[in-house]
DNA sequence: TCCTTTCTAGGACAGTCGTCCTATTCAAGT
DNA sequence: ACTTGAATAGGACGACTGTCCTAGAAAGGA
């Protein structure tokens, strides 16, 4: 595997600072820092500053792009996809403790600086918001899979904010729990719905 | 009622720029403008901009509290209590859509910024969270009042995330629908309980 | 009227920001 | 060996930041 362009190594580094320390308060000077070259030369790979956060934004997307392709790749249940989504939260709990959601976080700032990459930065919410619906229509709810998919988004915005805020790992394992009885009901009320139209 | 001072002045447009474009991107040259005077004697009133932080989150922890004793003094359920709280995405529905949540975004920031006033900033969280604990003790559910606190907190941060988002009403609305059946089961399951301990 | 305290305006300050420019180095092709 | 274009380093730039200082206005009591 080849070496990453320095071109990359600019987005990875700007991906993780953004992540840690929001997009405003991340300077050029820390991305130089990070990466260690010269802070002149940005200019050559970027344009502006906002052009590297669309390469960050960009990234981002095709690294959960590549991910929830992976969980559909795998031949499991849409239960199991469902369930792959819900362990972000424990997966990636440390970094949440800390800095909460990638996505969540960074849409938020966006929307108080009433910056223009904002809706680039929600496509990162639909992508995630669609696929969950595929797996909710999967599971037989067509008619409400689009409901379903915004409330179990909102459901893990709410613990990443509240495991930012509290530092409370029991916390983050319990709602963890409840989303995956929350799942059970969804997927039980589906075969009810199925044996009585006669499938 | 007297004419606000200066320095109230000086909290009250902070609160709001805070809110509205956060803490970071506020400067006093933001806050000066708003408020009319020289961006030079603030700190006559404040010795730093971490000052004026420490005095807005006084100010909004002062602001909520009234408001939760105010719930609490008029005489209705605890029921109705917790509703109230729910009701606070619709009521600040325009608000929300627009910049979010005012104490989890502010809890978001200054948890990136690595910002010392978080601890402070989370007082706001931990005053609702006592306060909704309060309520679901009041409705006999001693043993898991407060991870029902922290349940209903997590739910409606989330929901304000996504409202700021995806600009959606009709999805805050069925949120809302659905945190006022699951308190319904909550209270019902209180009724079992009390009726099986003989009370 | 005079003095004292409270409050304000305006600007200086050192530092950092995003941006831009230019000289120089590096790598590849001829 | 020579040329060419990609890539980089370093610094200049104007604007803005939080902070600090000082002169003076405003207000009230003696």
């Amino acid at each position: 595997m080849r070496n990453k362009t320095t071109r990359e190594q600019i987005v990875d580094a700007a991906d993780q600072l953004i992540y840690r320390q929001g997009f405003e308060h991340t300077s050029f000077a820390h991305i130089a820092n990070a990466v260690g070259i010269s802070r002149g030369n940005f200019y050559y790979h970027f344009k502006s500053k906002d052009d590297i956060l669309d390469a960050v934004i960009n990234a981002r997307l095709a690294d959960r792009q590549t991910m929830l392709a992976r969980w559909e790749a795998e031949g499991t249940s849409p239960l199991a996809r469902i369930r792959n989504f819900i362990d972000i939260l424990t997966v990636n709990g440390e970094k949440i403790k800390r800095y909460g959601c990638p996505i969540g976080t960074l849409s938020s700032e966006l929307a108080k600086l009433n910056h223009s990459a904002q809706r680039q930065a929600n496509r990162l919410f639909t992508l995630f918001r669609t696929w969950l619906r595929r797996q909710f229509v999967a599971l037989g709810r067509e008619t409400d899979a689009d409901a379903l998919a915004l409330h179990l988004l909102a459901r893990s915005q709410g613990v990443a904010t509240m495991a930012n805020a509290f530092q409370d790992d029991a916390f983050v394992q319990q709602e963890v729990r409840q989303m995956y009885e929350w799942l059970d009901t969804i997927s039980a009320n589906t075969m009810v719905h199925q044996s009585k139209s006669g499938n």
